[in-house]
DNA sequence: GGCCGAAGCGTTAACGATATCACAAAGGCT
DNA sequence: AGCCTTTGTGATATCGTTAACGCTTCGGCC
């Protein structure tokens, strides 16, 4: 036998009470004894009332929902940052609305229509380059917006990242402290990764500050390169520039590829070449060699956007008076590969 | 200056036409000209208008939404299904509203109430084992429910999923046919991990079944195992038990940490001990040398589940009918730690 | 010319919860 | 006793969209 679905009319005709008062005791609602409040919590169990948050949603004008788009779930990096984003926001109460754009701004702009017309408090993007039409959007939607993992030279609104291509320098100085000139970089071929391209870009700056010639670049193919090319860009660079010292991957999966590549054909890391990555996943610590690399606290980043949201939720007015941009340390870990 | 959020009345006004044609021009109803339908739209884009997804979903009772839960966001295997059902799902306009128990019974139970308020059209979970109240409260909601990852003695409804217990025999068979008998197990050392509890137990079912002892188990800590108590744990079995020939390792970031212990122990891998693991992460067929492992397609569930749901959803009578069971092939990959 | 069906659009009434106001009853104070 | 709070509850209007239904208009056809 099939019931209907149970609103809070049947549960108040049950309890012999109003509507209103079983909204009431749904609620942290003082105005409510608790007598009665319990007696309706059993009453709805007992019917197998669901309190309908559409509804609420609705009337309310709140959807307690926090809107985030990365580009692809299954990287470590970014379940990092939408884990401890997600954790902070549970706590008062608020659910994240996820979606990933395959690292394509196209897809990215159809998200945030999507993603804006479900009313979310507020929305996360990854980086600081998105397509005009999305850019609009966000800037015409009356709700805080918070770029990370980025520096953006013009911000939407409120910024949680650091700076790409500043890491890159970092790196280089690194290895050139270790005697390495000749280094070179491997990351995608196309720009579809944008916080990827800024680290060449980076790389680059950092060689040419450095003195040193910067064409030793590999592309890996398109966004995202993952373990396997790594392995395959190693190959095509110990092919084409065996004389390298030292490679700045663009992530640590590539950098993990590039070592294995190195123990297959038996070249020797950091003896014969150095390797570096970038993300601080968990295979550059536990790798044999462990792999150099940047830590770009992740969680930290999730963590410090799910602070500003809350507080610009809190305070409204704070809203409008200016963006915050919030720069996170990233750190160096010199490991065994170089 | 603070306009304040456009409706469909102000984009009717400006258009000079009724709400409801404003309405129509956002869908796909025929029964606006085509004419009228650009016009509108265009209005409704200078005008700044976003269309409200939570008023339609009130009156449709349509949210568009399926709920998923998922142990972990950051797990690769777990991301796999999520992409390829949420890949599947937005060809059909519809969104995945994902939220993640950390592999603990109570906070899914709470994730689960918190997902039905939502009124997702159909929820999707990970595994069999729910709490109580869980199970009944999906029982009891009037959407498909789809457990995966897991054959349940007694689903709730549908499923998509293999036997984690099963895969574990291939395995076992999988190593005694290369000769090993002093086989071990490295895995989580409480049953916060179902599926991992599961093989764990099929494991040391197949050992029997092979007229072996089963009492090499090294627990690895509190479930999710990744490559860091992979590492110790191997650690510990070759203290342990010195004469160990192969280990099976719950997942594979867990075997891979396992491997890099040998590596540093300078312990021969498979020469000395055979080492398997489970899931076919990227990481078994790039590392040096490669990991055996079982590939429970995790891309596969996800479509299949995705399939299930725009079935079910098309024509709800068919979900009175029969409660689906759809068994999934995993495959074992050999390669070269076995 | 008259009839008919379809296309295009408008009017009205929900959808299920909550903000707001109103108000009765029960205390607390002088 | 009289007045003022405080507490608990109810009635009503409302959030923005859409289903259902009804009214025109218009072309085609006999």
């Amino acid at each position: 036998m099939q019931h209907s679905a149970k609103t809070m009319k049947d549960v108040a005709r049950t309890a012999g009470v109003s509507v209103m008062t079983v909204s009431r005791a749904f609620k942290s609602d003082t105005s409510v004894s608790e007598a009665t409040r319990v007696r309706i919590r059993e009453i709805a169990d007992d019917l197998g009332y669901v309190f309908d948050a559409t509804a609420a949603n609705l009337r309310t004008q709140k959807t307690n929902f926090v809107a985030v788009t990365i580009p692809s779930i299954n990287n470590a990096n970014f379940a990092d940052t939408v884990d401890a984003l997600s954790d902070r926001l549970a706590e008062a109460g608020m659910q994240v609305l996820l979606a990933y754009s395959g690292y394509d701004m196209a897809k990215e702009e159809q998200l945030i229509e999507q993603l804006l017309r479900r009313r979310p408090e507020a929305i996360v993007v990854t980086g600081g380059s998105h397509s005009d039409r999305a850019r609009k959007m966000l800037t015409n939607s009356r709700i805080p917006v918070i770029e990370t993992w980025d520096l953006p030279a013009a911000p939407i609104g409120h910024v949680v990242g650091f700076s790409n291509a500043a890491t890159m320098h970092g790196m280089v100085d690194h290895l050139v402290a270790k005697g390495k000139t000749r280094i070179a970089f491997i990351g995608g071929d196309t720009d579809g990764d944008t916080r990827g391209a800024d680290r060449r870009r980076g790389f680059i700056a950092a060689m040419r500050r450095n003195g040193l010639a910067e064409d030793r670049l590999i592309g890996a193919g398109k966004p995202p390169i993952s373990m396997r090319e790594g392995a395959s860009a190693m190959g095509r660079l110990l092919d084409t520039w065996p004389d390298t010292q030292a490679v700045v991957c663009v992530s640590d999966l590539s950098a993990f590829g590039a070592l294995t590549e190195c123990q297959r054909r038996g070249v020797n890391v950091p003896g014969e070449i150095a390797i570096a990555g970038f993300g601080a996943y968990e295979i550059a610590g536990v790798s044999h060699p462990t792999i150099t690399t940047i830590d770009p606290h992740p969680r930290l980043i999730g963590a410090q956007a799910a602070e500003l949201i809350l507080d610009l939720l809190n305070d409204p007015a704070k809203e409008k008076r200016k963006a915050r941009i919030i720069e996170i340390d990233w750190q160096l870990r010199a490991a065994e590969t170089t």
